[in-house]
RNA sequence: GGCCCGGUGGUCAAGCGGUUAAGACACCGCCCUUUCACGGCGGCUUCACGAGUUCGAAUCUCGUCCGGGUCACCA
């Protein structure tokens, strides 16, 4: 059993854009850490100085806030472990890496990326050619004193292999001949991910390293590497690729050609961070007794490693969607409101009406916030309908009946004298009654010609209220016409 | 192509040698109803294939096939 306490980080490089399959390692992280009273840890990995963007940083923090990771170490909130961010650490990867040259688990390289790239087109996915691997100690010491510049590279076991366990994987065995003397330090001074994550992790005492299965093949090296520092084995926990379907009903890793993916982008599509906490949670995991509804909290208390499947996960937007509804559903109208209020106003400008029953009938309805302007489209202008439109074989709506029962319902409401919900409720069912007619036979033709479409968020007396008397009425008369 | 991983309905999935093989999304139908949505009820589709082990296999083994990943001075 393993005492440490537990410590996972989330190390993404900064490139501006939060992948939903990295957030979802993200989350995972967090959940691990979380669900077992340990730490979660922020690092920044900005080895790469060609690919810098400006603000990318920024977004790392701002996404990681929005859904509620909050990580215990990190460049912006500090640490034990400092600095947080890999370029800060720049100076301290040299000496581990030269120590290896010492031991003679790895060598200086000359070689020009010219040799390198033609290496690559002679022979198919070859690899490097272990050129500099014996050079003679003074060949490579010339070289280091003329200024040659090199990188330093791994030297991999040229036999027999490498294994390494898994916790959702198992054992994984892998000969030592597939692997590649890696480059460790680059020539611009820079270590590579790979050797800055193991120095890294291991200076960080990160006890899980969890990260998509795209590293399962890699992973030897890293081991390799704990194992000539003499350093602790830490627990791998790689995780099932999310996948995108294809134009061809095919699957591939989620990318963008496969639509939104990045947190931003469907944030932008009116899903909610929650929603996508949650969803992401159970694309990979799920608890035993197979629950889908859990808050962030919730995930923690029930996050198990064992419950992490082997084998990759279609991106399902549908199942999104239905995650979004029920959380829209399920929020206070108070933040209904607010989240929708930009909506509407897109729809009603400055105009003024019930929010309050606004809100009421699209809560319900609404499954990403982005559908609201077309929802209710009809508010802002009477569309041009049919007449067929009053004709409801079910309400028992006819060309005939609705123009008496618009006439009717004309003079109810016009002597209304409070325009409220419940009082056009009120008046509209004892009209109904008085008729004798089923409501249905009232309401269907109100409802159109109140809003011009024969689908509509709420019913006739909702749409109403939302008009405003004038407007109402003013509609209803339309409707009229149309039937004359 | 080499190596690695995977394969339960259209999708997410439970299952861990004995189950009528759960559940959710999607889809279809019915009910509710003031249209739609919500809700309720019902339906549709699944253990990739072939051997073997076993009294018994979705569960264990092997092979085949299919899918994916990976083979950078990128992470």
């Amino acid at each position: 059993m393993d005492k440490r306490v537990v410590r996972t980080r989330f190390a993404p490089s900064p490139t501006g854009f939060m992948h939903v399959g990295n957030l979802r390692t993200a989350l995972y992280e967090y959940l691990i850490a979380r669900s077992q009273g340990g730490s979660f840890v922020l690092r920044i990995e900005d080895t790469d100085q060609e690919r810098f963007v400006e603000g990318a940083v920024q977004v790392i923090y701002r996404t990681l806030g929005e859904v509620g990771l909050s990580h215990d170490e990190g460049p912006d909130v500090g640490g034990e472990y400092g600095p947080y961010v890999q370029s800060e650490r720049k100076e301290l990867y040299r000496p581990y890496a030269e120590q290896l040259v010492r031991d003679g688990k790895a060598y200086y390289c000359f070689c020009t990326k010219e040799r390198l790239e033609s290496l690559h087109a002679e022979k198919e996915g070859g690899g490097y050619d272990r050129h500099c691997r014996d050079l003679p100690a003074a060949e490579v010491q010339a070289l280091l004193d003329a200024g040659t510049p090199y990188v330093i590279r791994q030297k991999m076991p040229l036999e027999g292999c490498t294994t390494f366990h898994d916790a959702v994987y198992g054992d994984i065995t892998i000969e030592n001949k597939e692997l590649e003397d890696q480059v460790l330090l680059k020539s611009d001074g820079y270590p590579t991910y790979n050797f800055a994550n193991v120095i890294d992790d291991h200076l960080m005492h990160i006890t899980h390293v969890v990260r998509g299965c795209e590293y399962l093949t890699s992973t030897p090296k890293y081991n390799l590497l704990y194992e000539a520092f003499g350093w602790e084995v830490p627990t791998y926990v790689h995780l099932p690729l999310i996948m995108g379907k294809n134009e061809d009903g095919s699957v591939s890793k989620l990318s963008k050609r496969h639509g939104s993916t990045g947190f931003a982008d469907l944030v932008a599509e009116g899903y909610l961070p929650e929603t996508i906490d949650n969803y992401i949670a159970l694309l990979g995991w799920c608890p035993k007794d197979n629950r889908e509804l859990f808050t962030l909290a919730e995930l923690a208390e029930n996050f198990s490693i064992d419950g992490i499947s082997k084998s990759p996960a279609v991106f399902d937007y549908d199942k999104l969607r239905w995650f979004n509804g029920e959380y829209i559903r399920a929020m206070d109208q108070e933040r209904f409101l607010s989240l929708a209020m930009p909506y509407f106003r897109q729809v009603f400008g400055d105009k003024e009406c019930d929010w309050q029953v606004l809100a009421s009938i699209l809560q319900p309805r609404v499954v990403q916030l982005t559908q609201i302007p077309e929802m209710i489209g009809f508010f802002r202008e009477l569309p041009d309908y049919p007449a067929e439109f009053f004709v409801n074989k079910k309400s028992k709506a006819t060309l005939e009946n609705a123009g008496p029962m618009l006439e009717a319902a004309i003079a109810e409401l016009g002597q209304l004298g409070e325009w409220k919900l419940d009082a056009i409720h009120e008046a509209l069912i004892a009209l109904a009654g008085r008729l004798g007619v089923k409501n249905g036979t009232l309401l269907w033709p109100v409802r159109i010609a109140a809003a011009g479409v024969q689908v509509t968020p709420g019913g006739a007396m909702e749409i109403l209220t939302i008009l405003g008397k004038e407007e109402a009425l003013r509609r209803l008369r339309v409707g009229l016409e149309k039937l004359k």
